[in-house]
DNA sequence: GCCGTTTTGTACCCAGTAGTACTGAATGCG
DNA sequence: CGCATTCAGTACTACTGGGTACAAAACGGC
């Protein structure tokens, strides 16, 4: 009943994420996401609202995948040990060297300014609640798994106090074997 | 022989480093700073250059006080265990609460878009290198404090991961005692 | 008291950026 | 085909921010 769109939406979001990924929130303009898109001014305010409101889209996005895929990752049958070692590990190609230089995006917006927009900050405070929440609970049901007094809300917490610590040293393009031998060696905490 | 200067520059290098650590690098502008300092910026730019050769002196000095405090706890006699746990406590106040809010100057740069400037990268990978060094020298020296098999680089490094991680988490102000029980965990692998 | 020198501060320039008319183009429907 | 409606793209505005020219001011030395 009037002129389709001429772009999808979600396209145009994954390539808005790696240049917000690649040059950070306050350092990309929204020319250079037109210039990467194709995309006019105009149609992006019409389609996400102004660059607040896009970025936190593509944040949005960007929890909801990973979140998904920790959750498959962490519902595997057997050992739990395994189950996040083997989470941990996936990022080691995403935090090591030089594709890891841009780090997590989720992270690197949380020291961005980026913060003081109060959605934004909410919205990663509720990423990392969520991925707390998986890890604690595969360590729950699974606790006989390891020794007496082991205490699966710590633990979890401090998994997910390496991992961001591991996405923050990307920066600095870590050897992957690194990465992988802090991952093993924490990983002696669960037993 | 000619007009002096109006103004303590270690003073004002104090003053830039609190607006950049609570707006971070790219946000902060230098009005602000002018604002906060009261030096107009032809002044700013005599004595320290642009807005970069200003914020890598501010981060150097910032740098050098981390490491010369962490070279005095961590030379104390006795337990290198202990040396590290009083290290790392030392930062529970700075990195929980409300006041953890602004988390590290050092990280939060890393992750700034501020890493495209050569100079401020180099500087910051020294420093964590640096950092990782003290640590390792002293779990080296006391290697016979540990159990056989015992790795002192990768431990090393490993708790430097965890401070990283707790630095960049600081963000969202966890408990003073959220903090504290993920160092006594972590510390666990020192044995 | 005058002069060369360095600092200071106002006022300015220019590039870049978020956000917005406004005109023209593409559709479905009658 | 005509029309209402929505999208696309150019061009613009208003503003901010880094950086600087220039003239006045504050010193030490003569």
């Amino acid at each position: 009943m009037a002129r389709p769109r001429s772009f999808e939406p979600d396209k145009v979001l994954e390539i808005a994420r790696e240049v917000f990924w690649r040059k950070g929130f306050q350092a990309t303009s929204l020319d250079e996401i037109t210039a990467a898109s194709g995309i006019a001014k105009p149609s992006l305010y019409a389609a996400f609202g102004d660059k607040n409101a896009l970025f936190l889209k593509v944040l949005d996005r960007y929890h909801e995948r990973l979140l998904g895929w920790a959750e498959r990752v962490l519902a595997q049958p057997g050992s739990a040990r395994e189950a996040i070692r083997q989470w941990l590990t996936g990022f080691i190609p995403s935090c090591s060297g030089e594709k890891g230089r841009r780090g997590c995006l989720s992270i690197n917006a949380a020291t961005d300014g980026a913060l003081d927009q109060l959605d934004i900050r909410k919205s990663i405070e509720r990423y990392n609640k969520r991925l707390e929440e998986l890890l604690r609970a595969r360590l729950r049901s699974d606790r006989d798994q390891f020794k007496k007094g082991f205490d699966p809300e710590l633990t979890a917490h401090t998994i997910v106090v390496l991992h961001t610590g591991l996405m923050a040293l990307a920066h600095q393009a870590p050897e992957p074997k690194k990465v992988k031998a802090v991952i093993d060696l924490v990983l002696t905490l669960l037993a």
